[in-house]
DNA sequence: AAATTAATCAAACAAATGTTTGATTGAATG
DNA sequence: CATTCAATCAAACATTTGTTTGATTAATTT
């Protein structure tokens, strides 16, 4: 059950993932919250801090997931590179309109709060790329070392590209494939897009899969 | 030596890129353009006008390069392929500022003209994709048949998120590395990118490169 | 039950928005 | 030279914007 500020919050990330941050009004946000709209300011000051809010709130779980992996002993590199892709993907999943909105702000954020908060995500995600795979390389188990920043690009610019092609790629698999499975397709289509992307990493990183 | 309407259209691409669409307004643009706010009433209508005239302009180069490299004889599949990443990453670099409207264009436009410059763009690039592969899996140059679709996603993907997270790496390696070569950078960086992705599609395909 | 605090609301605010107007200037054309 | 057309301009237009106000209602505390 959300509280208000969440409701909001919620409303506000739908649309802000939508129509940009710029091309929603606080009277969008209001009306399909179905609250007054002096409710944004009362509640969280100015539409930029209900932003800002926004990713704090978001954000806060997904710092720690990556760590988490990390320092996971029952697993090999390999498998915290899978886990790694695996929640990512999951993360984007779940958090489809938040990740839009990431998208698009990382572009044209003037905001230097949420451009640190990117920023901070994107190094961290980095770290434990690069942490995973030294580790790897140590134990003989990788046997190429990649650009820790370009294969990040990869990773995330790849999950990216494939949420938002997901409806197009949908309408054409539909009009190509007579018994098209509507309903499982969503996880599915993630899961095709979460091989795929450990299949790019296990040759970069030259996991030899014997 | 651009025409005044070019003029303008380059002062807003620089802006909408930065600032978004709804995040720039004609008074923003005209002053920069050093024109009355009426000119672009005049010139081109209305602003969502000149911003379909933008799209239309910097998209006609866009779609015939490709196919270019399709049809030329003198190329195996993996010369066009690395031609065809080649040339995405020169265009990338070249139009940045044109690729980071598209990059968040893609997300939130309502536009129904620009959502189909997109998507005829996207599907032209898997259509190309698909051609070369198939042909290189004919002639045993290529073992594996990927994903088109997730190939463009990473393609692309990787690309889009490699310029625009080009400026934090090249702090980060100021900061680590004391004799930073400030000039020559930003080649040697899209040139690294290419690269990345080729090792990417030659994996994915399957490419023998004994 | 009274008093205090929190939540909600319609209305108003100034500033910014995209677009239009109508006059003025400049260049090209007859 | 007179006329026509294109280009430019300051000013005004009606909306929409984010935010604030001050009154009203609901909830909580004393």
């Amino acid at each position: 059950m959300p509280t208000k500020e969440e409701h909001i919050m919620m409303v506000a990330e739908k649309l802000f993932a939508a129509n940009g941050y710029n091309g929603t009004s606080v009277r969008d946000i209001a009306t399909k919250a179905k609250v007054n709209v002096s409710m944004i300011s009362y509640y969280f000051g100015s539409k930029e801090n209900l932003m800002e809010e926004l990713f704090k709130w978001r954000m806060e779980e997904g710092l720690n997931f990556a760590k988490n992996i990390l320092e996971n002993n029952e697993l090999n590199e390999i498998q915290k590179i899978d886990a790694f892709v695996d929640n990512f993907v999951n993360r984007v999943q779940r958090l489809r309109d938040f990740f839009l909105l990431v998208h698009t702000q990382q572009v044209i954020s003037q905001n230097k709060n949420i451009q640190n908060f990117l920023k901070d995500s994107k190094i961290n995600y980095i770290e434990i790329n690069q942490k995973i795979i030294e580790q790897g390389l140590e134990n003989g188990i990788f046997t190429k070392k990649p650009s820790y920043h370009l294969l990040q690009c990869t990773i995330s610019g790849t999950i990216f590209n494939a949420m938002h092609g997901m409806k197009m790629y949908k309408e054409y698999l539909k009009k190509h494939n007579p018994n098209f499975d509507e309903k499982h397709y969503e996880n599915q289509y993630f899961q095709e897009a979460a091989e795929h992307v450990k299949t790019i990493v296990r040759a970069l990183v030259g996991y030899n899969q014997n």
